[in-house]
RNA sequence: GGGCCGCUAGCUCAACUGGACAGAGCAACGGGCUUUUAACCCGCAGGUUCGGGGUUCGAGUCCCCGGCGGCCCA
């Protein structure tokens, strides 16, 4: 290869030529016997803790206490014989103050090839600035990763979404946004698992290669297991392993783990994503109602230290309690229609008919009236409502409802006309449970790619007797979105799904050292 | 799958109804500066305008095909 120092630019991206340069400076070091990518560096605290620890400082004070701390260079300031410079780590910034005549002239000029991005180790004393920025006299300095490639313009970030979800390790080192929102999710989930747990919740892992398809309504990825020499799919849901264990007498089980159903891409949906789901033994979905209000209040509260969010220029107030409604009370409340699972289907027909909404000739009036529900109702809903009573036809899981056996018990929770949760007294007599099932098999025979498999072994589970249980799953990506005030689902998944990127092998080809 | 919108320097963006050599800020490079705060000042360089074809005296701009992305819909 060429020796980079005696190329041509001429004719090469700016690019190429710029991580050329920088790829020289590394053979420099190289050649002074500095190791630009050395073993580990002993600081004595974070960034974050040093500007708690002095962040008192007066304006030109100037302290003997020496520290240790490192950081990636965001911002240079050179100033002739002193430099300023700006180091981020993950806690916080700190100001470098590198001064010639405290550092001596062959330290000083090699800072001046200091690069930002690269990450630096520095050993100086704390001291305020005339002006009153917090600040390390830097002493001595050490080279700990050198950057090849140059960041986002310092100021207005990276905004192309496509390289931001390509390439999330530079959209989290210059978006602030993008770090804010990652720690949210953190917080959120943290917040849910500390809940559960108080109530007395075993958090369990249950099998993601699943040997039949159910627990919802969803296509599966396909794989297979060679030395077993069967096809497994992903899980869709977490489901019936979880209210397999409420069978073996756990009480109460929560699992927060990541599904995959072979689905198209937008705003609202990844092929990976998170839920949660919690059963608890001798409870109904009235009590999955209080634990869902619960679980989201605190995580807001622990995430964001509010309960109101702000979403698309409005806010939405997630204070319990929430409003409970049917599903036919709100069709018939914005809709001014009338609709029950057990009304004849030509009349459930004329009403989807007078809505615009398109309807199957195998659909009965529950499943027209949950159409509609989804079509035209759902999306106006903005205020937390949890909307109750579905009907049995769409639900094949849940527990006939105790005062109407057309319907189920089973809400969904919905905010900004988005699902966010949905649960159920669950289904625990075994002879109901596979005729559902069997149900849903003959949908799959004739074609439904969502329909599932007769699970055996979980009517099996159901003939040893589950107590009663309500079941409760959530989103956790939705959960977040809502919580963080985003609109698409990429924004809180850290690497989202995406088209492979095609490379270029001879970009990476680096010339000899 | 359908409709609409977009793709210009490493990044963020300009470029009139088709008109001259495609510009600017940041980053980079060279120089100056020992208290800056997106430091500043001087200088210099950087382009397959997503790709291919077409129309035209002339295309970043218009047309066709393709690629990638975004939004909306199913």
């Amino acid at each position: 290869m060429t020796d980079p120092s005696h190329d041509d630019d001429a004719g090469r991206s700016r690019l190429v030529a710029e991580r050329d340069h920088r790829l020289s400076k590394l053979s420099s070091l190289r050649d002074e016997g500095i190791d630009p990518y050395p073993v580990r560096f002993d600081r004595d605290r974070t960034l974050g803790e040093l500007v708690e620890e002095f962040g008192n400082l007066g304006a030109g004070e100037e302290t003997d206490i020496s520290v240790k701390v490192a950081g990636r260079v965001m911002l240079r300031r050179g100033h002739g014989k002193l430099f300023f410079a700006t180091v981020r780590d993950h806690s916080g910034e700190i100001q470098l103050f590198v001064s010639k005549a405290v550092v001596g002239d062959d330290a000083f000029d090699r800072f001046d090839t200091v690069d930002l991005g690269d990450w630096l180790g520095v050993e100086g004393t704390v001291m305020s600035t005339r002006k009153g920025e917090l600040s390390v006299r830097v002493e001595r300095f050490e080279l700990l990763a050198k950057a090849l490639l140059p960041l986002p313009d310092k100021w207005k970030g990276l905004s192309d979404v496509d390289t931001r979800f390509r390439q999330r390790y530079v959209d989290l080192i210059v978006n602030e946004d993008a770090r804010r929102v990652f720690a949210i999710r953190s917080a959120v989930v943290a917040s849910i698992r500390n809940s559960l747990l108080e109530r007395g919740f075993l958090e369990v892992e249950t099998p993601m290669l699943h040997d039949i398809v159910g627990g919802a309504a969803a296509r599966p990825f396909s794989t297979h297991h060679n030395s077993l020499d069967i096809d497994l799919y992903m899980r869709i849901a977490l489901e019936l392993h979880l209210k397999r264990l409420i069978v073996a007498g756990l009480d109460r089980v929560f699992e927060i783990g990541r599904c995959f159903r072979n689905e198209g891409l937008d705003t609202r949906h990844n092929p990976e994503f998170t839920m949660l789901e919690a059963y608890q033994a001798f409870a109904d979905y009235h009590d999955m109602m209080d634990l869902t209000e619960h679980l989201v209040a605190a995580a807001a509260e622990a995430a964001i230290g509010t309960m109101i969010v702000e979403l698309e220029g409005r806010s939405v107030d997630l204070t319990p309690p929430w409003r409970r409604i049917t599903v036919a009370d709100l069709i018939r409340e914005s809709l001014g229609v009338t609709m029950h699972p057990s009304m004849p289907v030509t009349e459930a027909r004329a009403a989807l008919d007078d809505a615009g909404v398109e309807y199957r000739d195998e659909w009965g009036s529950g499943k027209l009236m949950d159409v509609l529900y989804d079509d035209r109702a759902q999306h106006d809903v903005f205020e937390p409502t949890f909307v109750i009573d579905y009907p049995r036809e769409v639900s094949p899981l849940a527990r006939p409802h105790r005062d109407d056996p057309h319907l189920v018990e089973r809400f969904e929770l919905i905010v900004a006309g988005r699902e966010l949760a949905n649960a159920f007294s669950e289904l625990n007599d075994p002879v109901d449970q596979l005729a559902r099932f069997e149900a849903g098999a003959r949908a799959k025979a004739q074609g439904d790619p969502e329909a599932g498999d007769v699970d055996y072994d979980y009517v099996r589970a159901l003939e040893y007797g589950m107590p009663p249980a309500g079941g409760l799953g959530i989103g956790i990506d939705r959960l977040v979105m809502l919580i963080a005030g985003v609109t698409s689902i990429r924004e809180v998944i850290l690497f989202p799904t995406l088209r492979p990127e095609q490379f270029d092998e001879a970009e990476f080809r680096f010339p000899d050292a």
